[in-house]
DNA sequence: ACCGTAGGAGAACGTTCGTTCTCACGTCAA
DNA sequence: TTGACGTGAGAACGAACGTTCTCCTACGGT
């Protein structure tokens, strides 16, 4: 197994444990046995347990930012495309192993003691509401739709984590809906 | 010191180094520190960690929906009572010890390995939702609205976590005007 | 005064965990 | 063939931490 895979493995098996149990209560011996990857390769790869955090969260930061885009550029109506947003939110909360938005979770665990991992939350939440306000840019509607555009998808994303349902999406789109009207 | 003033300096305690720094990071120890009650006391009082933790989390859900309540009851216009939830939000984001939703915090923490917590969190949320939905029925006006303001209280708690800004509140509120209006 | 009990300070215990080390094995270059 | 090197398996180390134990002091009832 060459260095790029055993990469992969290590990310795919951190991302698995770290979102679905979180950070603290997962030690670098289960990651080593979810991955395959023996300590050493990891330890060459991700010199912490802090690195291999960041990593994870900035590899999903990509994809999840990815995945969005992909599903809004389904739609070229403008104003479609703005609630498109919240159609993916479905989705994303309708997968089998959603628990949450992994980044509010981060936050919540290390936001406290790591400033790096409470930046890449910052920055990763930032990189989401300016997609947002370009989207509703767009639609030629004003920039302050964007803010509540966005206060309405992270509380949909933190309740659809705490209640394990996937109904916070539809709300947060109908009141996302009315919004858009009144503007 | 009695057994009550014990109890009462260890609550104290346990919350302000919970909230503040999250539960995993901060040790019996350091509990016992800052309290001045000494272990042996505090595991007569509470005779695991995690029973700590979960009164630490009743004691701050009571009290947090009781000043919910109190600034909520400034008023009398029902709709105007609506908005005051807001209000607090803003009032509670500019403590100068705030760190975002103590509940969402402890879910993004604890609430994939312990069942007794995320528990908690969804009592907690589950009745902070029943009281907007009561106001909300007081002015008059559907249900679904109160889901919608819900999410938008959700998401300012949530924002004003990682941003460490009031002014998720104030954008929060103004959506929640247009909803209001438009119902 | 005397004893039983409670409490405080802090050592001690056992576990977990991040990280490093040991050792044996396989591979490839000369 | 040999020897340097990379790797894997897992032991080992050191720190942190939840929890309990030891020992000493102080007090309340007789």
């Amino acid at each position: 197994m060459d260095s790029a895979a055993a990469r992969e493995r290590a990310l795919d098996a951190a991302e698995e444990l770290f979102y679905g149990r979180g950070v603290q209560s997962v030690g670098m011996d289960e990651v080593r046995g979810t991955s395959g990857v023996s300590l050493k390769r990891l330890y060459q790869l991700f010199p912490s347990k802090d690195l291999l955090v960041e990593a994870y969260l900035e590899r999903r930061d990509t994809r999840w930012r990815e995945r969005l885009a992909a599903h809004v550029d389904r739609y070229e109506d403008p104003e479609r495309r703005v609630l498109a947003v919240f159609d993916r939110l479905e989705e994303w909360f309708a997968e089998p192993d959603f628990r949450g938005c992994a980044w509010i979770n981060a936050h919540g665990e290390l936001g406290a003691t790591s400033p790096r991992v409470a930046a890449q939350v910052r920055a990763h939440k930032r990189a989401f509401r300016a997609y947002l306000a370009r989207l509703v840019a767009a639609a030629g509607l004003p920039d302050a739709v964007a803010g509540q555009l966005y206060l309405l998808a992270e509380g949909a994303m933190v309740t659809a984590g705490i209640t394990r349902t996937t109904e916070p999406a539809a709300r947060a789109r109908e009141a996302a809906g009315v919004l858009l009207r009144a503007a």
